[in-house]
DNA sequence: AAGCTGATTTGACAAATGTCAAAACCAGTC
DNA sequence: GACTGGTTTTGACATTTGTCAAATCAGCTT
C-alpha cells in the first residue's frame, strides 16, 4: 500500500479505536441521523456548519457552474465529508455537499468539535490526520488532471478507486475527469 | 480580500511576531544560509528532511516526467517551502525543489519542528495554519485545472499571481498550467 | 409485451490543444 | 555591431476533446 492509504488506514484505525473517555463525550456530543437520497449535508453559498461521518450510502462534492454540476469528489463509509474551507473558515461554501443515496451519518458541529479537540488529543490527532490525508489525496488528483490525458484520468480513477466507477453515474465521473460524457463513453469503449 | 488570502496573512502574521520565548528556541534551532541558484532543497526519491522559509530569491517545485519537468508550484520571499507529503510522512518525494535564484533561507528540520510544535502552541498554530491554506490552495488549483480552459487558467493566474509571470519562465508556467509552451505564447499573444 | 423515462452510446462536425520545425527575439560577449 | 545561446513566437498540420443531435439501452410500470 502507498503511504496515502496507509495514512487514510491510520486516521480511520484512531477513529474506531478512540478510547474510553474521549468517546464517550464525542458519542454524547454527535447526532446520528439517517438521511434519505438526495438529502443536502452543505448547500452552495451556506456556511458548512458540520462534518459528518459516513456510515453507511455515499455522497457527492459538487460545484454548479451555470446551469452544470461539476462534481469534485465521492465519499463512502467512513470518510469524513464536509466543506473543508466552508467549515474550517465557516466562511460561505463554494460547493454543494449531497447524499447520493439515503445514509446513516454521525454529525458533529464546527464548535462541538473544536471542544473535543481542545480536549482530547486523540481527536486533535485523528483530525489533524484526516486533513493530512485530504490535503495528499488533493496533490495527487492535481498531477492527475495536470499531467495526465483523459484516457489516463480515466485508467488513474479505476486503479485508485475502482468502487466508484460501479456506483456513481457517468456524468458525474465525467464531470469529476474534466470532461464531457460523451467523451468518457468513447473512451469506455475503447478500452474494454 | 478573500478568505483564502486572509489565511495567508494571518499565519505569516503570526510568523513574524512570534513570543520570546518560542522565537528564541526557533531562531536558535533553525538555521539560516545563502544558497545558489539551481540549488536542490529536495531532489525527487530523496526524503525531504527539512521545511525551508523563503528570506529572499524564489523556488519552485516541479515532478521530472520521464525527460520532461512539469512544475506544480512557485514559492516567493516569506512562504514556508517543503514536500508536503515527504516532509510529514518520511516518505521518498515525487518531486524535486530547486532555487530559481541565489536565495536566503531558514532550514528547519523534521524533528526540531515536531519538538518545537510540542512546545509552542504559537509555532503548532502556524503549521497547521499554513498547512491549511496550502490545502485551500491546492482546491483552488483544481478548480481552476478541471474547470477551465487553457486560456481561463492562464487569466487566473494573472488575477491570482501576477508576480510570478513577470518572474518565472513562460515554459516553467506553461507546465504548471498543463499546457505546452506554444500554446501558452499563442495564448498570450490573443489576450495583450 | 408495449410504453416510458433516464442513462449511455454513436455519428458528424467544430474547436482547442499538441507536435515538430523554423523564425524572431534578447541579453551578454567579443 | 556581429556572434552566440537560450527563450519566445509563428506556421503547418495532427490529435484530442467538445458540441449537438439522434440512436440505443436498461430498468420500471402498466
Amino acid at each position: 500500500m502507498n503511504p496515502l492509504q496507509e495514512l487514510r488506514q491510520r486516521y480511520k484505525q484512531l477513529a474506531k479505536n478512540l478510547p474510553h473517555p474521549a468517546r464517550q463525550d464525542y458519542e454524547a456530543a454527535c447526532q446520528r441521523e439517517l438521511l434519505p437520497k438526495g438529502y443536502y449535508l452543505c448547500r452552495q453559498g451556506a456556511i458548512c456548519r458540520q462534518v459528518a461521518t459516513l456510515e453507511s450510502g455515499s455522497a457527492r462534492v459538487f460545484h454548479l457552474k451555470g446551469t452544470t454540476e461539476v462534481s469534485t469528489a465521492f465519499l463512502f463509509p467512513g470518510d469524513f465529508v464536509t466543506s473543508f474551507q466552508s467549515f474550517y473558515l465557516q466562511v460561505p461554501s463554494q460547493s454543494a455537499i449531497q447524499l447520493m443515496e439515503e445514509s446513516q451519518v454521525t454529525l458533529l458541529s464546527y464548535q462541538t468539535l473544536q471542544k473535543l479537540k481542545a480536549t482530547y488529543r486523540e481527536i486533535d490527532e485523528i483530525d489533524r490526520l484526516s486533513n493530512d490525508y485530504y490535503t495528499m489525496w488533493l496533490e495527487e488528483r492535481i498531477f492527475s488532471l495536470q499531467f495526465h490525458s483523459a484516457t489516463e484520468r480515466y485508467a488513474d480513477l479505476l486503479h485508485n478507486e475502482p468502487h466508484l466507477v460501479q456506483k456513481v453515474p457517468l456524468s458525474y465521473i465525467a464531470s469529476y475527469l474534466g470532461i464531457t460524457l460523451e467523451t468518457l463513453s468513447r473512451i469506455r469503449a475503447k478500452v474494454s
